[in-house]
DNA sequence: GAGCACTGC
């Protein structure tokens, strides 16, 4: 076997820079193609061909590996097997360090099959007839002239040599093989011309089918076609292996190149006997097929290219339906451009009732109602489109459930409870705000008029803590509960008890389709109700075999799409920001050098942290002629949707926040996306049009390695919060509580004892008149707990300032790549004095406000203008709680100390001490010397354990505010002290 | 030499 690590420096160096590659994949690729060759410059041919230079260098190092690599012609399918085995280890691996770590077993595992390989007589006769039918069909195929062969350009001399080197592989003869390899420079010199007359035509560029590519680029696409072809190769080997069984369906009929299959025979067993056109005729086709290979390369690789070598699993599903209402744009417009003539605000009204009754809900009215009458708690199945959420409101009113009381409507989002109340209001033609309304965080748009309501979950969930039996409404509907958000799980428990005095309350849970029957046993055997949905059938494609690196699958197949599919949208899901921002710029470069020759690709990166204005790129209608490519987060499977988007491209990766109660920190990690997730990402492709979803992993993976839904929040998040509300709601016995999925008991205990030790508990575990307190704040009960000290202290002006700036969490500060270090500049300048990053927030909000909350100051600042107007909301609403709970406001500015020690009663949990290894890291300290004490705001787990949000503390504080909590013993023993409770902070 | 998905009150 060839010397791994020189193999390793060699094909890293050469090869990765110019393919972009993991270099276990490229060094067992290279192996491969030396056991293939039959000679060394059939090695150095191969090689070019698979992206290197025609360098000298290139030549010493296939005379190398040739001499290193046994020669046995194994078969390729153990090969293959081989390679595609890593392949396909690679997508189960992870994100990380794919390869790394497999190679070894990979490679024992190979060697030893290659050992036991013997190759027998049967095989090989087969092997030879099935090449020789091979020939003859390629032979039939350019007499019908459908290809041209090229003249044979070997000299005699060259012939005769290569029958004698065949013949000495053949006999694996050493000694033969040693002469041979001395006319290895010979050889090296005609293929040198070769090789010339080659480059001479690969150095310019390829034009085929309008597009115009580098030889880089094109390189680069034989490759990966080759990795691709290798992957599927490998698909049917596993079959035989019967380990790593794949789906059947991808070994249908006619969905197996039988020529690319055996192609490598023809390779492998080069018959002398054959004479002249056997041999060239080899070495011809390779040299021919790259010609000819360019004429029909397209991006990506070949198994991808064709809609027909997908699977087509999906979903046949609904019918074409013509797209009309839903939207409430179109509306709109016709509104404002109808002015207030009496006749046409009719017309438009009218045109509106129509509408309505073209809903897939329409024809299920009465039903429904009748339903809804017979039943106190139904279950409401219906896809989207199927406007439930706008029309089961009103039928309820229109039924009469309005005389007694409130129709209430929770959503997840406020965008969504806006918007739809909107929505309404128009169709009923009243006002927004007066019939209809809707209640959200900093804005309750409800009067007493108000008989349908729309809201955020967690509102409602607010709404309990002032009116426990919700008495003032006749139906809750709990729309899109499939979404399992915290407050949506919360609200299930609470609805649920209230509905066993309350009869007559009626009770809605409408989600999509998938949970329906565990809500219905949820809900004691609530019956079902399903309406159609209104959606276009969407295509889904998954690829053939796994993708080693989905980043650059993405690339290639956003190109593919462009290239190959009709106009129309494209969406790309990615994990985050980083991501996103590295795909934009290899897009940018990849297109930029085709010009004119393609259609243009307007690039959109979406994600949260974004700054609007950017964010508005989106949502610009895409120009004639050119295309647009969405590169999103979650943030666009279930926030907000983009209109035109026909092709959704869906890596199966996401990130996700989960919670360990154990060591109290989060972690933010990526994950693989649930089956739900990827149906709902697969939808957004369906909304104007028939769609089409690429999923960059196999059916095989979708089915065995997706789980089939998102684990719900509740399950993996900081439950202090939901323990203080419900607690604050009367419900003592949480264990007990009916969740739907209850959460680790670990993390209720967990969240009880935070509580206790914030005071907001007694030892009874029930309320304190602190804890009561800290319940009328929407915020983190650690926040909380800093608001109600900062009485004590004389500064909750500052207290609440802080604690608005840290809920807003990490989007104040825009750090795009291109300008990391002026921002980073403009942010050390809160920092002077070595105020702590708590402080340094506090600074900030500050400056802004002096700046009469200017706009351009924040953008001086690198500091995003919507979240520091989300902490002026917060903070305004803080300050009226602040009242409620009777806290004088009171600020003491000079007194900073004063300020941190309010923190600290809040966060005393969040304590860290420096160890002398310098055991924990600041997140953004600018001081040379370390505090040996620090109070954080999380503890965050992504690539590294993080704090974030640091402040130097004074240990003594600690043991001054929480004498309950910590001892003298904690704080004074200097060298051996752990992190006070021993969480685990992990060193550098 | 570094890093932070998405909501919501």
């Amino acid at each position: 076997m060839a010397d791994e690590s020189y193999l390793k420096t060699w094909v890293s160096d050469k090869l990765i820079s110019l393919i972009g590659y993991s270099k276990s994949v490229a060094v067992q690729y290279v192996i491969r193609l030396s056991k293939e060759s039959s000679s060394p410059a059939d090695l150095v041919r191969k090689l070019v061909e698979f992206g290197f230079s025609s360098s000298t260098e290139t030549r010493s190092f296939a005379d190398d590996m040739y001499a290193k690599v046994p020669h046995k012609q194994a078969g390729p399918s153990v090969l293959a097997s081989s390679n595609g085995f890593l392949l396909y280890i690679g997508l189960n691996v992870g994100v990380q360090d794919r390869h790394e770590g497999h190679v070894q077993h990979v490679q024992n595992q190979t060697s030893k099959i290659d050992e036991d390989d013997d190759d027998s007589e049967e095989e090989r006769r087969r092997d030879q007839e099935e090449r020789a039918q091979l020939e003859r069909n390629i032979r039939e195929r350019d007499a019908a002239g459908t290809r041209k062969l090229m003249e044979p350009k070997l000299t005699k001399e060259e012939k005769e040599e290569q029958i004698r080197r065949s013949k000495a592989l053949e006999d694996n003869d050493t000694l033969e093989l040693r002469k041979v390899s001395r006319q290895v420079y010979l050889q090296k010199r005609r293929d040198q011309k070769l090789l010339e007359l080659k480059d001479e035509i690969v150095d310019h560029e390829y034009i085929f089918e309008g597009v115009k590519l580098t030889e880089a680029e094109e390189r680069q696409h034989r490759f990966k076609k080759q990795i691709y072809e290798l992957a599927s190769e490998h698909i049917e080997d596993v079959d035989d292996i019967n380990e790593y069984r794949m789906p059947e369906a991808y070994d249908q009929e006619g969905g197996v190149n039988q020529e690319k299959r055996f192609a490598a025979a023809i390779h492998r067993y080069r018959d002398p006997g054959a004479g002249d056109k056997m041999d060239p005729f080899a070495e011809q086709e390779a040299w021919e097929n790259y010609q000819s290979g360019k004429g029909t390369l397209k991006y990506g690789s070949r198994n991808k290219q064709a809609p027909a070598d997908y699977e087509f699993v999906l979903e046949d599903g609904i019918d074409f339906i013509k797209e009309s209402i839903m939207d409430g744009v179109n509306f709109e417009d016709e509104m404002s451009s109808e002015k207030p003539d009496d006749s046409t605000a009719k017309n438009a009204l009218q045109k509106l009732q129509e509408e309505r009754q073209t809903l897939p809900i329409y024809p299920y009215r009465d039903e429904l109602l009748q339903a809804i009458h017979d039943h106190q708690v139904m279950v409401i199945v219906g896809e989207t489109g199927s406007g439930k959420t706008t029309q089961i409101p009103q039928y309820l009113h229109e039924a009469g459930y309005t005389k007694h009381g409130l129709v209430g409507c929770t959503q997840p989002r406020r965008v969504a409870a806006m918007s739809v109340a909107a929505r309404v209001s128009q169709e009923m033609g009243v006002k927004l705000g007066h019939e209809v309304g809707y209640s959200i965080r900093f804005e309750d748009c409800t009067s007493e008029k108000t008989i349908l309501k729309y809201m955020t979950d967690g509102m409602l969930l607010r709404e309990f803590l002032s009116e426990p039996d919700l008495a003032s409404y006749s139906v809750i509907m709990v729309d899109e509960a499939h979404e399992r958000t915290l407050s949506t799980d919360i609200l299930f428990g609470l609805v649920k008890d209230i509905t066993r005095f309350r009869k007559d309350l009626k009770l809605l849970i409408s989600s999509a389709t998938l949970d329906a029957e565990k809500f219905s046993d949820y809900f004691d055997s609530a019956p079902i109700f399903k309406i159609p949905g209104r959606r276009f059938p969407v295509t889904i494609n998954f690829t053939k075999a796994p993708e080693a690196d989905y980043i650059d699958a993405a690339i290639v197949t956003v190109l593919q799409i462009h290239v190959t599919q009709p106009p129309g949208d494209i969406l790309v899901f990615l994990t985050g920001q980083e991501e996103i921002e590295t795909i934009d710029e290899i897009l940018k470069h990849r297109t930029r050098g085709l010009g004119t020759k393609i259609a243009e690709l307007i690039i959109c990166p979406i994600y949260a942290n974004l700054p609007t204005e950017l964010q508005a790129k989106i949502f610009e209608p895409t120009p004639d002629g050119a295309r647009k490519v969405v590169l999103a987060t979650n943030i666009a499977e279930t926030s907000l949707t983009i209109d035109g988007i026909k092709y959704v491209v869906d890596p199966g990766f996401c990130k996700i926040k989960s919670y360990n109660p154990r060591t109290g920190m989060e972690s933010l990690l990526i994950n693989p996306i649930s089956k739900a997730s990827a149906m709902q990402r697969a939808g957004r492709s369906g909304r104007t049009g028939p769609g089409m979803c690429f999923r960059l992993y196999t059916a095989y993976n979708f089915q065995h390695d997706l789980d089939d839904n998102t684990v719900p929040e509740i399950q993996r998040t900081n439950l202090a919060n939901v323990v203080l509300t419900l607690k604050s709601l009367g419900i003592n016995d949480l264990v007990n509580f009916d969740f739907m999925d209850p959460p680790p008991s670990e993390a209720l205990l967990k969240a009880l004892e935070q509580l206790y030790a914030l005071n907001a508990l007694n030892s009874l575990g029930e309320l304190t008149k602190t804890g009561r307190r800290m319940a009328e704040f929407p915020l983190d009960p650690m926040l909380s707990k800093t608001i109600v000290a900062s009485e004590k202290y004389k500064c909750s002006e500052e207290a609440i300032t802080i604690a608005s700036m840290l809920s807003i969490g990490n989007s104040i500060f825009y750090r795009p790549k291109d300008k990391q270090v002026h921002a980073d500049n403009a942010r050390m300048n809160f920092h002077t004095g070595n105020v702590g990053d708590h402080i340094a927030l506090l600074n900030v909000y500050n400056s802004w406000k002096e700046t009469n909350y200017s706009t351009q100051w924040c953008y001086e600042n690198y500091i995003q203008v919507r979240s520091m107007k989300r902490a002026r909301d917060i903070r305004d609403q803080l300050e009226g709680l602040l009242e409620r709970v009777e806290i004088e406001p009171t600020s003491n500015l000079s007194d900073l100390d004063a300020v941190k020690k309010a923190i600290t009663s809040g966060f005393f949990h969040h304590s860290a001490k420096l160890q002398k290894t310098g055991a924990y890291k600041t997140v953004k300290n600018p001081q040379t010397v370390l505090p040996r004490w620090v109070i954080y705001h999380e503890l965050v787990l992504t690539t590294k354990e993080y704090m974030r949000q640091v402040t130097e503390l004074k240990p003594d504080w600690l043991i001054e505010i929480a004498p309950h909590y910590y001892q003298m013993k904690d704080v004074e023993d200097a060298s051996t002290t752990k992190m006070p409770r021993g969480k685990g902070l992990a060193a550098d």
